[in-house]
DNA sequence: TAGCATTTGTGAATGAATTCACAATCGTTA
DNA sequence: TAACGATTGTGAATTCATTCACAAATGCTA
């Protein structure tokens, strides 16, 4: 068989979902469940039995007609493909108030990242203990990234010095970041940059209820 | 002019655009700027000019043709449609790490988002102040949310007891939650949930380092 | 081993979101 | 007040994502 590469533009909304099917797999392994078919996998995430199928198809064919996907064997492959069947490095900067409820959150390292080092900038904080990991000076920013291996930062400083300190991150030779001030962070096109957004959520909730009180989904427009 | 009402279905991401704009228009009128073009307004969230207009043009036309528009005017326009030109009262159930982080997030009420009370079972946290929010029982929820006229609602708890909490919050008539647990709630069809899941965009991200590196956006699949 | 009930994997069809492209309209200037 | 550069608002075109629908496989049973 003549094998040739082809590639194939997978969605960010596919990719999300591989996050939830992850999760659905770990519970069911708990479960003890040997098999399962896309549609209970979409039944437990609010999906389609059809994507769910589509997603898994765009990497490979995991199940087995008539009998649905080896529970097991799927969460590996899911794992390889988002990466998770390994541990990452991790920096944190910013240990305020969800700075230090992400070194607080174990189940982070549950699912291979570890968060190395933890940098600030007030003089208080750095050198304190923060869950078993001492806090280090934004000053030895670089230094710090290098010599632990990091390959992931967090940003949770306040939106004002936000660029500042991804400038530094970027310039260390960073990949990959994950913004959690609300300002949109300018880096390089080869730089992976993600944003949790956490007011939109709440302003989502906000239109919602302002809008669409009845008439689910839409909104009255006045048309003359 | 024989008005008539028609309906449009607004998309999600519209809504979450919305929200960029806001921010974006925040700041434009901190900056004393008067006007913005719809391609400086992309600009500012990577986002395209057509775009923006678009959005807009879903809920009215609030532009000057030739000028752009005006910044204070719609932000107050993009106000009323998220429904931020008010006080929304919000409780927050689960004073852990995730929990003590939101309660000390000043920006939240600067949004119109007030946490009026914070819930907890555990004895210890019961009672207690946090940032001038006393601790109340879990057991007195519904009393609680009543009594504060509480129309959105925060999950921090951990995801084995989110689906009882949630349960109990559905019962005693909220509309709008937003959940932090890593688990699929199950909500009457009349109630508003929205889930931020912290570990996808993590997850994302070691996606992207593990497959986009060189080829970006794409994932190599083998083809016979 | 044949027949049946299931469930996958995937092209094709549909639906939704984004971008294009341009007429309409504004402010400005001479 | 006419001409011009700028920019909106929006149908139409396009691109992207989801759903449909069914042939191809599989396990199980008799
Ligand atoms: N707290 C929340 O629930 C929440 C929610 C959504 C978004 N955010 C965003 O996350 C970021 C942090 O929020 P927070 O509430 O934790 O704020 P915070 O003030 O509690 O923490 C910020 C931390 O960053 C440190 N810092 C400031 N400048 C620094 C610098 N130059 N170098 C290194 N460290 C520096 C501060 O010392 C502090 O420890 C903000 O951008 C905020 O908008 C927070
Ligand atoms: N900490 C993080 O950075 C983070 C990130 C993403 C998601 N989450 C999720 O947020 C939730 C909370 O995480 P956390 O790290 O804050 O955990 P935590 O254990 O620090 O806090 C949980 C809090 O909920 C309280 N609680 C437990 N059962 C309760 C009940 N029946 N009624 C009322 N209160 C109850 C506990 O007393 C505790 O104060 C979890 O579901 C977690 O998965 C946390």
């Amino acid at each position: 068989m003549a094998a040739s590469n082809s590639r194939k533009k997978i969605s960010e909304s596919t990719i999300h979902r591989l996050s939830l099917y992850y999760r659905v797999l770990s519970v069911l392994e708990k479960e003890n469940h040997q098999t399962v078919s896309s549609r209970e996998l979409a039944k437990r995430e609010k999906l389609t039995p059809a994507q769910v199928r589509k997603d898994l198809s765009f990497f490979g064919s995991f199940g087995t007609r008539g009998l649905g996907y080896p529970v097991s064997e799927l969460k590996k492959q899911i794992g390889d493909i988002l990466g998770l069947n390994r541990l990452w490095n991790v920096a944190l900067i910013g240990v305020g108030n969800i700075g230090s409820a992400l070194v607080g959150y174990k189940e982070f390292l549950r699912q291979g990242f570890r968060i190395r080092v933890i940098f600030d900038n007030d003089q208080r904080k750095i050198g304190s203990n923060h869950k078993g990991i001492k806090v280090s000076d934004i000053r030895n920013l670089e230094r710090d990234l290098r010599e632990n291996n990091i390959e992931i930062v967090v940003i949770a400083v306040p939106a004002t010095v936000a660029q500042y300190i991804v400038d530094d991150v970027v310039h260390a030779g960073i990949k990959a970041i994950l913004n959690f001030a609300p300002v949109n962070l300018k880096v390089p096109s080869d730089v992976f940059l993600r944003n949790e957004n956490m007011s939109m959520e709440l302003e989502y909730l906000s239109f919602a209820l302002s809008n669409l009180q009845n008439g689910r989904g839409t909104i009255k427009k006045e048309v003359s």
